[in-house]
DNA sequence: TCAATTCCGATGGTAGGTCT
DNA sequence: AGACCTACCATCGGAATTGA
């Protein structure tokens, strides 16, 4: 028998005798492994208990131990002989139970293809191929290859603090993106770079971004001073606004547990049974419970007791008052909800309306307005057909397919009384556009009847005629004694009717000039008087007649 | 010079997915 | 259901740099 403390007496521990420690010289002298607890007091032990291990049962495997190794019948497996030991003393827990204990046979896992180790280990001890596994892992940790090459710790050379400019810029791009996951915080510090960049600021990595504005939000109070630093309350400001974004808030203690709601778990049966009662609980849509940070738990729930405060969250939950509520409070939510999707729907659809009435008064307005530049040119011709005097020609030879308008507020007059045109008046409005009106008899101060006043830079051109001018050559009409309300009047020439021998039918180009057979140049004079000068360019053998005829001022 | 700041690596925890 | 794997996150400490 070896004493307590002597070589022989020191056991390793269940530990060592798996993990194959063997045994090693406890700096306490005692030899017990420090982590097995003892459940008898060592006074009590006998000698039989103090020689073999006190933390192995005295009936473990498949022999009772004995110091004189005396055999016991084999019906009694603590009976069976155990083999010899050098130290002719009760065998090591670990030769035992490297025996004895086998790992189980089907355990999860095994069908991997190759063992991998965990977590980060895995990242560290095995090479992640390209293209799988972790892709933060594969960025942050060196591969085998480049292992040798060690990144250098501590701050990267040339690193600048954050300024306030960098502050601002980095709080509106979170501000945009609210970035709750990695891949979020990816895109921030990309769009941070950029600005970065455009601004001359150093870059910085996403790592570095993120525990910046983490480190702004968990910026404590400073005692002394009531006044938040602006950038720090921005940032709570973003991050209230994650939170918002990710539908969950914090929590204080008065949301979780309500005293008033707690019930007494009693030692009744009844009660019991009653709390034993499954209950699904159902996962609270909105908001969702945020765990704090560390430090907060730490501080807020220093003075209170952890399990009375689990006690008091699950009797709340239990509690059927509270379930009662919260099924009311869930009912009135789906109905909220319902009446939230009719109303929205209801929105979508007027929406979708007003489009579509929106869309049909502009194609209608479209029509309208070719279909008056239609009008207007069919009206043109139509003067013109009369004027030349070609009584032949039909109006619907002019225009086919297109009807005459009757009953136009502006036209209707001069579709039913076409020789009481007495001239034809284009406005250029400022804003573009153009329109051409022929205005006779008592239709002429339409628009000062009906108080219409023509818009700054609009500029009305009136070409006057008058019913007597039948054919004739001379083209020069006095202006309208109604009014002239443009610096530049002037008259079209009468349409000459060439003889039938071969008079070419040219005219000439803008606005200025129309004839047969000549060309007719307009230009207008405003000093010494208001008039024109009319130079007529025949192409027959009349040109100097016509010439000196339409030469002519008023 | 030194406090403040930043970066990096290590460690541990959590949650969700996968597999047995 | 439980073990394992993986991604992600929080935290800490060391090292280097910055700026007053």
């Amino acid at each position: 028998m070896n004493p307590p403390g002597s070589p022989q007496f020191q056991l390793p521990s269940f530990r060592d005798g798996f993990v194959g420690g063997g045994m090693q010289q406890r700096p306490n002298g005692s030899g017990y492994a420090p982590d097995i607890q003892y459940d008898f007091p060592a006074h009590s032990m006998d000698t039989h208990q103090r020689t073999h291990a006190p933390h192995v049962p005295h009936n473990f495997g498949h022999a009772q131990p004995n110091a004189s190794g005396s055999s016991f019948p084999a019906a009694e497996p603590t009976c069976i002989p155990l083999p010899d030991d050098e130290n002719d003393d009760f065998p090591s827990p670990h030769l035992l139970l490297g025996r004895m204990a086998r790992p189980a046979s089907k355990v999860a896992g095994v069908r991997r293809s190759e063992p991998k180790g965990k977590g980060k280990q895995k990242a560290i001890d095995l090479p992640v191929p390209s293209g799988s596994g972790s892709q933060k892992r594969k960025l942050s940790t060196p591969t085998p290859q480049c292992a040798d090459v060690k990144k250098p710790r501590g701050r990267a050379t040339g690193a600048a603090n954050y300024v306030s400019e960098d502050l601002d810029g980095l709080f509106d791009i979170l501000e945009e993106h609210l970035p709750l996951g990695g891949k979020a915080w990816n895109s921030a510090a990309d769009d941070y770079n950029q600005w970065a960049e455009e601004n001359g600021r150093p870059a910085h990595t996403t790592k570095s971004l993120e525990l910046k504005f983490k480190q702004l939000v968990k910026t404590s109070k400073p005692t002394g001073n009531a006044e938040c630093p602006p950038h720090i309350q921005r940032a709570h400001e973003i991050e209230m606004l994650m939170s918002e974004k990710a539908g969950s808030r914090d929590l204080d203690d008065e949301d979780i547990v309500d005293a008033s709601d707690a019930i007494i778990i009693t030692s009744n049966e009844e009660d019991v049974k009653q709390v034993n009662v499954k209950v699904k609980v159902e996962k609270p849509r909105v908001p969702i419970a945020r765990r704090p940070p560390a430090d907060c738990i730490a501080t807020q729930n220093t003075a209170r007791n952890t399990s009375q405060d689990l006690l008091a969250t699950i009797t709340n939950v239990l509690d059927p008052d509270t379930r009662r509520a919260r099924n009311e409070e869930h009912s009135v939510n789906a109905l909220q909800t319902g009446q939230i999707f009719t109303l929205t729907s209801q929105l979508r659809e007027a929406q979708r309306v007003a489009d579509d009435l929106r869309n049909q008064l502009m194609e209608a307005d479209r029509q309208r307005n070719a279909s008056e530049r239609r009008a207007d040119r069919a009206e043109l011709l139509e003067m013109m057909t009369e004027r030349r005097g070609a009584q032949v020609v039909s109006r619907k030879d002019l225009s086919p397919g297109f009807a005459p308008r009757v009953g136009s507020r502006r036209h209707s007059k001069v579709h039913s009384q076409p020789r009481k045109c007495l001239y034809r008046q284009e406005i250029t409005y400022a804003g573009g556009g153009k329109s051409v009106r022929w205005i006779g008899g008592s239709d002429d101060n339409q628009d000062e009847v009906q108080g219409f006043k023509d818009s700054p830079g609009t500029r009305r051109i009136t070409y006057y005629d008058d019913d007597d001018s039948d054919n004739s050559v001379d083209p020069i009409r006095k202006p309208h004694r109604h009014r002239d309300v443009s610096p530049l009047t002037i008259q079209p020439p009468t349409p000459y009717n060439p003889p039938a021998s071969g008079f070419d039918n040219s005219q000439s180009s803008g606005n200025l000039a129309v004839g047969g057979g000549f060309d007719a140049v307009v230009t207008p004079q405003l000093q010494p008087r208001v008039g024109i000068s009319l130079t007529v360019s025949p192409h027959c053998h009349y040109a100097d007649d016509l010439t000196t005829r339409a030469r002519a001022e008023d």
